[in-house]
DNA sequence: GCGTAAAGTGACGCCGCCGTCACGTTCTCT
DNA sequence: AGAGAACGTGACGGCGGCGTCACTTTACGC
């Protein structure tokens, strides 16, 4: 049991004492249960009662970590975009053709559909919100992103000249729809879904390419 | 102006006296309000009162309207879903070919969102809850009614062997994203979208035919 | 161990929504 | 034209969420 001091240091991954501790905890437990929450209401229907009602906390305490719902729900969504974008990137970054580049972001992308399925929930159910809430984030940034990565493939030649505002739009919809049509199939078949967006996409590429 | 009974009845469009007219214009000036609130609150967050305030109606008549805001979510929906369903259909029936009837439904369904984007904005907002509320309905009917022409149309042979589940969602995802980025342009070119869409799931279908 | 400050608690006042209802108004039918 | 029904009205009680605050509990530093 961690009673001396360098023990209690070892059993907290943080650092900082115990106070920290139960802070980070906390602040886990109100993200935790907001993510469900969310989710399951939505957000506009979802009360700040709501979430701290599935914690052990008082409802005082919820405003010690977060002044109203929608920096919660801001906080919530950051976590789980900044853990699909994470993944995405890292490996779109090691592809060397433009199939690979399509196959790595679709597979990474519905793998953390599959991993991840309540986070998929919490974006689906409240796409909506986001995109009327900061106005162009989340969504919106994984469209332009890859958009932009569109672009700089066109200049070098990799893709053919195609509109690629459009074709980042598609790619990111039919992502969406597809992932929900993956989940519901048991078990989720991951490489199903990647190689089947991406035989639509290479295959529409080439289509545009060549009018 | 309309006082004598005849004159009445011909100034009036819809059968019935005076009684059916306001009730009628009731009925359609709470939809009204009511498409504005959802699309810009969202449902969540509209309340009845939002709506009612939107219209010259006192509180206590919504409720000879309709029984709570559920009810009146419903109804919106199903008008505004009636009218593009109609639309896509009937362009889609007079398809000779693939290449017609995938570029029919775009451009039907492109010009409905470029004619009303009140209703196109209040599908999107409220995409999320439309699906947790009706689960697959409006959307998913919309996929579902998809896929199954996709699959007469397999099995006429008019259409490579595909996963046709995937397929419909894929084109309706793509759909509703490339849907957004055409509205913000100046001014939303229908044919543009249509062909792009049209020729990127052409050439996604003819690749997937032929692994 | 002990004082102090940080953090947890839940009751409280305020506000706005919900659905109803008793009353007033307006159309309809004879 | 007059009786009656259908409909519009807004005030009302009940409810639940919001954010605060005085008080208690708990960890930290000495």
């Amino acid at each position: 049991m961690p009673t001396s001091p360098t023990a209690a240091v070892i059993a907290e991954d943080d650092s900082g004492g115990r106070r920290a501790a139960t802070k980070a905890a906390n602040r886990a437990a109100i993200l935790d249960a907001a993510r469900c929450v969310f989710a399951e209401l939505g957000y506009g229907s979802a009360t700040v009662r709501d979430v701290i009602r599935r914690t052990q906390l008082a409802s005082g305490t919820f405003y010690n970590y977060f002044p109203d719902k929608e920096s919660l729900f801001r906080a919530v969504l950051e976590q789980a975009a900044e853990r699909v974008r994470a993944r995405v990137q890292a490996a779109r970054r090691e592809a060397r053709s433009l199939e690979e580049f399509v196959a790595a972001g679709y597979r990474e992308y519905f793998g953390f559909l599959a991993d991840d399925p309540e986070a998929f929930a919490l974006m689906r159910r409240n796409s909506g919100t986001i995109r009327a809430m900061f106005d162009e984030p989340i969504f919106g940034a994984g469209i332009d992103e890859l958009a932009a990565d569109l672009r700089t493939a066109i200049s070098a030649g990799i893709v053919p000249a195609v509109d690629a505002e459009y074709m980042a739009a598609a790619m990111v919809g039919a992502a969406l729809e597809v992932g929900v049509a993956m989940i519901q199939r048991e078990p989720p078949d991951v490489e199903g879904a990647t190689q089947f967006a991406t035989r639509v996409f290479l295959g529409g590429i080439e289509r545009l390419g060549s009018p």
